[in-house]
Order: structure tokens, then sequence, then C-alpha cells
RNA sequence: GGCGACGUAGCCAAGUGGCAAGGCAGAGGUCUGCAAAACCUCCAUCCCGAGUUCGAUUCUCGGCGUCGCCUCCA
């Protein structure tokens, strides 16, 4: 199967191809480093990395570029209210997004611009666009004129004229030529001086809008036409409309060929989560509360499909976990076993069949979900066969290579920690004594003894296996 | 008000015009000094109604319900 792409252009799955052959040029718009992002920001991001690792898999060359929004009026009151630069405000921000991003294993992108390093980029493409009168100057700021390019709406489906029936009065603020317009540029005031958000340009000293930093980044780092474009289902309106109508306004040519968006994150309650409605939750109040990272990370990409809603909950989170343990333990499990004299033919060919599906899934519009589904129901099988000692070398081979396909995706099956702790061994080993002279006293206080310190035993026919506990597991 | 999505077991969730994946939780069992892991067994007439069809959870229409976008937002 070749890979299909749900475009939400065209509304339809599609057969992908990139404009240059083996190689993918693909913009994800990535946080506003006004906050710690939450975990329905982190959806999104992960599911850029979904993208990526699967391009990758299937053979391409990605040049992936996600965007740092280091300046919009969020940052702006923010630093005012601390008294220091935006500069300086965004730091610690920007620094726990890469961290976060970290302990969920995504893949870095090649460039994470930066708005505020790129004015100058948004200063000659907004000057081209009031040069041929797709922008206007009122009153200081610059404003995009939606009359000037009739396709406006074609992405989220919205047509203008029930646009401009359901724009709120509230914008009136500014002197618009037609409520829909939106800001390319925001003439500066007296203490954006202050905090550093103020440039010079030749319409004026002030700040961008929020929408030409990715126009101008993304022509920057990849050129007038993307083979992909991904966000969260939020900025297809108006942010990727405005793109676009920006982009192609200013380059003549289609901006973006393929859009895919994912499907927000529900809190508890069912809602969107959002930091403007209140509660919202970060990786790091879910590591505080005890989860896996890891499991955060399968989660957030394999409990359901990105285009559909999922509502964080500390049951789905923990279902997760365990999948994660499954897959570890099943991996660990494989590495011990020394191969049987013989093959199970049936069960090669079921994994070879497992393997197709799975890839199959990944294929059809990047089908996790279902990928894992039909991997855990072989993990399932596979068990069983080594219990039996049926597994003979080649079966072993192709399991581990069924693995190391799903850990493309999901990369949750690696340790952590690499190395035995040797004092574990030299535990391990005291209780087998104990446990040979039948002083099982003795042996459950050292079991206990390493369970209090986050580390559990498993005794089995091939010895005594030790793994880490998560935090939630101890008591 | 306009546009759109979704409604599958206690929970999460995939999927198909032809007897409904997977995970979590639960029950019973095998194994084990005990435990864990692993395995086996059990656990769904797919929101309601009508229609199309030999046959619908899957298509159409109508209800009910939940949610999203139309405004900053991943």
């Amino acid at each position: 199967m070749t890979l299909r792409l749900h475009n939400t252009l065209t509304g339809r799955k599609e057969d992908f191809e990139p404009l240059e052959a083996g190689h993918v040029r693909m913009y994800t718009c990535g946080p506003t480093v006004w906050n710690y992002a939450h975990v329905g920001n982190l959806r999104a991001f992960l599911f850029y990395d979904l993208v990526r690792r699967h391009l990758r898999v299937s053979g391409y060359r990605v040049t992936h570029v996600m965007n740092l929004t280091d300046i919009d009026d969020r940052i702006l009151d923010q630093a005012m209210h601390a008294r220091t630069t935006i500069e300086e405000y965004v730091k610690p921000y920007a620094q726990a997004f890469f961290e976060d991003m970290a302990a969920l294993r995504a893949e870095r992108a090649e460039h994470y611009p930066r708005a505020t390093e790129h004015i100058p980029e948004m200063v000659d493409m907004i000057s081209s666009l009031i040069e041929h009168e797709y922008a206007y100057i009122a009153d200081g700021d610059v404003y995009f004129r939606i009359d000037s390019f009739p396709r406006y709406g074609e992405l989220s489906h919205l047509d203008r004229a029930g646009l401009k029936a359901g724009v709120r009065v509230a914008t009136d603020k500014y002197e618009k030529e037609s409520v829909s317009d939106f800001a390319l540029w925001k003439r500066s005031h007296p203490e954006d001086e202050e905090i550093g958000a103020s440039w010079d340009a030749p319409f004026g000293k002030g700040r961008p809008g929020w929408h030409i930093e990715c126009s101008a980044m993304s022509k920057r780092y990849l050129g007038d036409t993307l083979d992909i474009h991904a966000g969260g289902i939020d900025l297809m309106f108006p942010h990727h409309e405005n793109e676009i109508a920006q982009s192609e306004a200013a380059n003549h040519k289609t901006f973006a060929r393929v859009w895919l968006h994912s499907e927000h994150l529900s809190d508890a309650t069912g809602e969107k989560m959002s930091k403007s409605a209140g509660g919202f939750t970060t990786l790091r109040d879910l590591v505080a509360a005890g989860h896996d990272p890891l499991a955060v990370r399968m989660f957030l990409i394999a409990n359901a499909h990105y285009r559909s809603r999922v509502r964080l909950s500390p049951e789905a989170l923990h279902a997760a976990a365990e999948q994660v343990r499954r897959l570890r333990e099943f991996a660990e499990r494989l590495d011990r076993t020394t191969p049987a004299g013989e093959d199970d033919h049936a069960l090669a060919r079921r994994t070879a069949e497992v393997r197709a599906g799975y890839r199959d899934a990944l294929d059809d519009d990047l089908n996790l979900p279902q990928g894992v589904g039909l991997v855990f129901d072989h993990l399932r099988e596979a068990n069983a066969a080594l219990d039996a000692g049926r597994v003979g070398p080649l079966n072993k081979d192709a399991l581990r290579a069924l693995l190391s396909d799903v850990d493309a995706h999901l990369d949750v099956i690696r340790a952590e920690e690499p190395g035995l702790a040797e004092e574990v061994e030299r535990l391990i080993a005291e209780r087998e004594t104990a446990r040979r002279e039948r002083d099982f006293a003795r042996a459950d206080r050292i079991r206990e003894d390493l369970k209090s310190r986050g580390i559990a035993l498993e005794d089995s026919k091939d010895g005594v296996r030790w793994r880490r506990l998560r935090p939630a597991e101890r008591s």
C-alpha cells in the first residue's frame, strides 16, 4: 500500500507524493512559548513526530520545520507584568518545551525558527503584499485585505458571507476596511520598546502579527510550496487560512499541498483543554502525579487516531502504561530466549502478516491504534510460542523486526537506564542463596527491600529478572 | 444563528455492507514456596426510529445526546 493521508483541503484521503522525489518538506505550527505546553499542545506535537517518523520509515528524507512563537499579545502582557523583556520572559518556557519534547522522545525537527529572529523576512513579505495591494496600512497597523483573495475560506470550508455574519463587534478597535481583515503588523506602543518588542520597518515601527511568521519562516527554510503543513485543528481557522492567503498572494504559488490537522485533547470534563479556559494539565503535572512520560507518549499517539478527540483520564494513562510495560516485557523476554532448534512455520507466517498489516495501518492515514492492536494480538501468540519453546532462530529475528517496526513510531521500548545496578545483581544472588536454603523469610525481605527502592523482582524458569517500577506502582 | 464532527462492552478504542481488533479493569484457571510475568477461558444483538438491501454497527433520512469551529488557542 502507498501512504495515504487525509488532506483537510479536499476532505479526503489522498495518495501522498512529495513534489521532489524522495524528499518531504514539512512545516508544523509549534508552541507559543508564553507558558508551559499543556498535554493538548503536546498531542499535536507528538502527532507531528508521528508523521515525520512514518515518512522516514517510508524512505523519505524529511526537512521538518517547527516554529517557536516568541512574540504575541500574551507574551507582551506577561513580560510587561514581570517587568522584563520578551526575550527574557520567554527563555524558561522555550527551554521547558525542548525538555518536554525530549522526555516524550519526539525526534528533533531540522529547524526551530523563532519569530523574533526572522523579522526581516516578515517585513519583506509584508512590503511585497502592500506593494501589490493585498495589504494596506491603517493608522500604523498593516492589514491583509481579504477581499483581494477570493479563495479565502477554502481550507476551513467557511464561506465569507457566513464569516462576516459571525464576527463579533469586539474587534472594531482597529481601523480596518473589513472586519475579517487580519493584522500583518501592529504599530508600536511606547511600552513595547521597553520590553524589546518593537522593530523598524518601512511601514512604521511595530511588531509582527501572529500569522505572518509561519508564512515568512516556512518560505525561508522550505521555499514557496510545502508538501505538508500540519497543526492542531483549532489553527485551521483563521491561522492556516490566513497563512494561505498571505503566502499565495505573495508568492503566486500553492502554499501547502497537503494539510493535516490533529484533533483536540479534552480534559476530564470532556471539554477542550485550553489555557484560556483555565484547567489545563502539563507534562510536569502528570509526571508529578506518578505517570511515566513514555506512558503519556503512548497515550497521546496510540490510544486513539489523530483525527479523533480523546479525553485525558487516569484510567487511559494507566492502560497506556500497561501497554508500554507489556511491550518491554516481551522485548526483554525475546532477547533472553535461546532459540529452539527449529522454527515454527505457522508463527513465522503470522509474524509476517502482522508486520505487513502494521505497515498498511500506518500507511492508511497513520492509523497507529489499529496497527498497535494487531501487534498486541500477535504478542499473545508469540508469548504462547515462547512458553512452549517453539520460537526458532528465524522466528526470533522476525519478532525482533516486528518490534523494531513498531518502535520506529512508538519509541517506548528502549529502556532509559542502560546497565544493571551491580547492587541489585548482588542482592538477587543473595536472595537466591536464601531461597535454595529455603529461608523464605529472608528471601522475601530482600524482595520487599528492593521493591521499596523501586525495583521489582520476578522469578521464572530462566532465573530472576528485575525491572524498575513506575512511581505509581510503588507502595 | 451558520458550518462540522462524534455516539461501539464497566473504561479507552479500531473497524467493516455478511457471524464486532486491541488495551485497561473484572471473574475463573495453568504455572509458582509465595508473588510477579506469561498463557488459557469468560465478559457487546455497535444511541433510538424508519428506509435501501438477500443481509446494516457499517449506506440514506429523521430524532435524541455529546462536542468542536465561526473570537486568542495545538
